[in-house]
RNA sequence: GCGGUCAUAGCUCAGUGGUAGAGCACUACCUUGACACGGUAGGGGUCGGUGGUUCGAACCCACCUGAUCGCACCA
């Protein structure tokens, strides 16, 4: 067995124990397996994405899962893929194609789409390396993408069955129309930004009253030209004698109406409102109820439309909203310009201000939304954490038809075909003189699908509903609900009940990632650190621990580099005791401890363990990861290395020590245990020291996961070690607080009433790196003390004591000991609380106080001599 | 406007009814024979505010303040 090095090299081993994984096969789940299912679909990257931090919090909980269940026997499918992401995808290709001087309409949608392709061989697939690199154990034999061929058809399936039973439909409606990418996208891409704009108030001439004007105020002077009505609120007081009659559109000049709508706030602006029912929603809904007309006067590239007006006409929008104004002001109809604040809608993608707009597209209404709702709030599906649910029940109260078609080729190709005014939906074309609708679907329309069209029917009877979904809460209505509606449309499941058709049993909702300053990350703020960078530096497992440690359920998490490298820190921690160990001689990787004798610190060191282990399962019932990791980061580093480490080192400095096997094998179980609790928060370290130990000469990923066992410690003995450990970090403090270094041997006293075992006494001096340990029957004079279980620990500093010094010492402590006296007095003596308080409370207060008071007497004594 | 979340040490955060915690940072000491990606000791907090429930509140309730995120939005 070669020695391990100095410090765990991460590089050196990652690579070697993924490749050798991979080939093994282990992650290729098995639908025939006898033992009980445990699935999780990814939630797809796209395609052409790269690795976020983001991606690293959301797969390493989705590996943690699995790595875990498949230690406690599960047969495991995480099955992997990735999203074709029309819009995004396609944006990218377009550029790349505007590079090279070209476009898409100029290539053709053949040519275009082969492009595409061409890109995503190029480019895709990068983010499924990286999810490697991070360690993910998915199955990779099935990764899946959204425009595979049988899924490509599923969706078209899809399309059909729901058009069939007439939820989707073609409908003229105002929808969100983005100029940048020139296609429609639903309600949920749309994001509200505030922005500071001006308000611009102008006025219109009454045609029935010459030299009388309405005062209007808008943001939007460049869509004038589509005003075809004026509205004020039908009690207005200040405006009811003008409804009925007609106002100057001032350009192109036109009468327009006076129309009265409760949809007025006259408490807002002039309370008179332009009417502009082709480029805003609540206009276009003013416009249904008066039946007014719409003047369509902007473009799908968000240009001005409008010839009749050469100054405006074929002006970049935001270029003619100014230019409206000046006109406006040429003409004196301007009253006045003044910054304004309000929340402007945008397009995710294309990041610009998305344009209301009339158009014709494919819409779906949502069908079995009571199912939908019933599903959640009645825990069939369950949210992690619960308040997720209330999000999830306000959007599905008001949902609305959702937009799917969008004006790109890269994508599903909607299954429609048009002849003259006839209409079909089907997959292939009807025959001769038939043309397919241009429109593709919603790229969330056919991930949507993902929990189970990524599925063979096969492997669906046996992982069908899936365990559980791990995903961010920005997608809760994109996806998490969709999935859940498509589970409950289609029934994939074995059956027809719910139960069998839901898509997922739970739902872990990570929190977002953000930087220092609480802001996202992002790549246009340039503060998105690389994950590969950081694997590079600091390892994955230092890179995974580090993320779980600090990622609390369903808070957002802070991110900096330290949490990674105390991820990494620890790492070596764990590393550097096993190296210690290595260096005792062989591992039995059998090794039951009570088999030995052992020592009261094996004890403690055992129960410690055996509570640790408890505690980490009840932690991973409620998915707190974060409390997993500081169970393992607190034995490990605490009870394991700090404490019990430290006092096997007195066994091992001593050949003839009794317990000197026993401490090995203590040391062999726990390490054996730990390496397995930690596996799937750190694969490659403790696949890397499993193997390199010898534990196993089989990979460590299905090593059973550990139980608790109480039968291998006494705790009687191990309370005999917390009170030996007590001493220690008594003795350890005077040293401390009288500034001798650690290593200098100094020899202390001990008075005590109760029996010191030689072995104990002789495993003192090494932890207190003392000269020696006396017990003795009278305390010293004018010596400094410490109080502690096993009894009172003077250090006999000779010519060294300043007096004062020490006084401040006693005194402080004395402080602390008569506050406590005071606290428990307080209790103790307030008779409601003695009556109320459970009997074991009180009486560990009444324990609490007559320790107190012992202490405080002998702190009492011990300044007394110190001044006398 | 409606709803959610958060406020605990200088920083990042644990802690859901009974003695205030961790890591980092800081101070002092230690290159002790696993580990300086380390060790030992120490300083530092009226748990955002007010009121209530309770024998007892960082924790439960109400209100307030501040931050933040959804949803809906007024031109």
């Amino acid at each position: 067995m070669p020695e391990l090095a100095k410090a765990y090299e991460p590089g050196l081993v990652e690579e070697k124990h993924y490749s050798n994984w991979l080939e093994s096969g282990h992650y290729h789940a098995d639908p025939e397996s006898g033992k009980p299912p445990f699935s999780i679909v990814i939630p797809p990257p796209n395609v052409t994405g790269i690795l976020t931090l983001g991606h690293v919090l959301n797969n390493t909980i989705q590996d943690i899962l699995c790595r875990r269940a498949r230690m406690k026997g599960f047969e495991v499918l995480w099955l992997p893929g990735t999203d074709h992401a029309g819009l995004a995808t396609q944006t990218k290709v377009e550029k790349a194609v505007a590079d090279e001087g070209t476009s898409k309409e100029e290539l053709g949608r053949e040519a275009f789409l082969e492009k595409v392709v061409e890109w995503k061989d190029k480019h895709g697939g990068i983010i499924i390396q990286q999810l490697k690199k991070l360690g993910c154990s998915c199955d990779w034999e099935r990764e899946r993408f959204t425009m595979d061929d049988e899924y490509y058809q599923s969706v078209i399936h899809a399309f059909i069955s729901l058009y069939e039973k007439g939820y989707i439909y073609r409908g003229k409606r105002m929808v969100n129309w983005c100029p940048a990418s020139m296609t429609a996208i639903s309600d949920e891409e749309v994001i509200m930004t505030p922005q500071t704009g001006k308000l611009y108030t102008m006025k219109y001439e009454i045609v029935e009253r010459p030299g009388a004007f309405l005062e209007i105020a808008t943001t939007r002077p460049e869509t004038l030209m589509g005003d075809t009505a004026v509205a004020v609120h039908p009690e207005d007081e200040r405006y009811k004698e003008f409804v009925g009659l007609h106002c100057r559109r001032p350009f192109p000049e036109a009468k327009i109406p006076i129309i009265a709508d409760d949809h007025l706030d006259p408490e807002f602006g002039t309370g008179v409102l332009k009417v502009t029912p082709a480029h805003d929603k609540a206009d276009f809904e003013i416009g249904e109820r008066h039946s007014l007309p719409l003047i369509d006067v902007i473009t799908k590239d968000g240009t001005i439309d409008c010839p009749d007006v050469p100054e405006l006409h074929g002006m970049e929008r935001f270029k003619a909203r100014e230019k409206a104004a000046d006109l406006l002001e040429e003409m004196g109809l301007l009253i006045k310009k003044e910054k304004y604040k309000n929340n402007v809608g945008f397009s995710e993608r294309g990041n610009v201000p998305i344009e209301p707009k009339i158009s014709e597209q494919w819409f779906f209404k949502y069908p079995r939304v009571d199912e939908a709702l019933r599903v959640v709030n009645e825990k069939q599906i369950t949210f992690w954490p619960e308040r997720w649910e209330k999000v999830y029940n306000h959007w599905l109260e008001n949902i609305q038809d959702w937009c799917i078609s969008r004006q790109i080729w890269w994508g599903h190709r909607i299954p429609i075909w048009y002849k003259g005014e006839e209409m079909k939906c089907q997959s292939e074309s009807p025959g001769e003189g038939w043309e397919q609708d241009p429109d593709a679907l919603d790229t969330w329309f056919s991930s949507w699908l993902w929990a189970y069209e990524t599925m063979t029917s096969e492997v669906r009877n046996k992982f069908y509903p899936t365990s559980v979904l791990v995903t961010g809460p920005d997608i809760i209505f994109l996806w998490v609900a969709r999935m859940i509606f498509a589970g409950l449309e289609f029934r994939p499941g074995q059956d027809e009940t719910t139960q069998s058709n839901i898509p997922f049993k739970d739902v872990y909702f990570t929190g977002l990632i953000r930087d220092q300053r609480g802001r996202k990350l992002s790549k246009s703020l340039g503060n998105s650190p690389d994950p590969l960078e950081l694997i590079a530096q600091h390892g994955a497992d230092g890179l995974r621990f580090g993320m779980m440690r600090v990622a609390p359920q369903g808070l957002d998490i802070r991110y900096d580099e330290k949490q990674v490298e105390e991820g990494r820190n620890f790492c070596n921690k764990l590393w550097n005791a096993c190296r210690f160990r290595q260096m005792q001689g062989t591992i039995d990787p059998q090794a039951q401890p009570q088999d030995h004798e052992l020592s009261a610190y094996a004890h403690l060191a055992l129960q410690e363990l055996a509570s640790t282990i408890d505690e980490i399962d009840t932690h991973y019932e409620r998915y707190e990861f974060n409390q997993v990791a500081a169970c393992l980061y607190s034995f490990v580093w605490g009870d394991f290395c700090s404490r019990f480490l430290e006092a096997a080192k007195a066994d091992f400095g001593d050949p003839d020590s009794p317990t000197r096997s026993g401490t090995l094998a203590t040391i062999d179980y726990i390490l054996s245990q730990v390496l397995r609790l930690l596996h799937p928060y750190a694969p490659f370290m403790t696949e890397e020291l499993w193997l390199e130990l010898g534990f196993d000469s089989q990979t460590i990923q299905f090593a059973s996961w550990p139980k608790a066992d109480l039968t291998i410690f006494d705790p009687d003995e191990a309370k005999r070690a917390e009170d030996l450990y007590a001493l220690v970090n008594a003795g350890r403090s005077l040293k401390g607080e009288f500034q001798i270094a650690g290593n200098q041997r100094v020899s202390f006293q001990l008075h005590t009433q109760s029996e010191l075992k030689e072995k104990e006494r002789e495993d003192l001096t090494r932890l207190l790196q003392a000269q020696s340990l006396n017990v003795v029957e009278h305390p010293p004079l004018k010596t400094p003390m410490i109080i502690s279980p096993l009894g009172d620990l003077y250090l006999p500093l000779e010519g060294l004591v300043d007096v004062d010094k020490e006084k401040e010492r006693l005194s402080k402590a004395i402080n602390k000991v008569e506050q406590e006296i005071v606290r428990e007095q307080k209790k103790l003596s307030n008779e409601q609380m003695l009556a109320n308080a459970p009997e074991e409370k009180v009486t560990e207060w009444k324990q609490l106080y007559a320790e107190a008071k012992d202490k405080l007497a002998k702190l009492k004594t011990q300044f007394e001599q110190l001044s006398g």
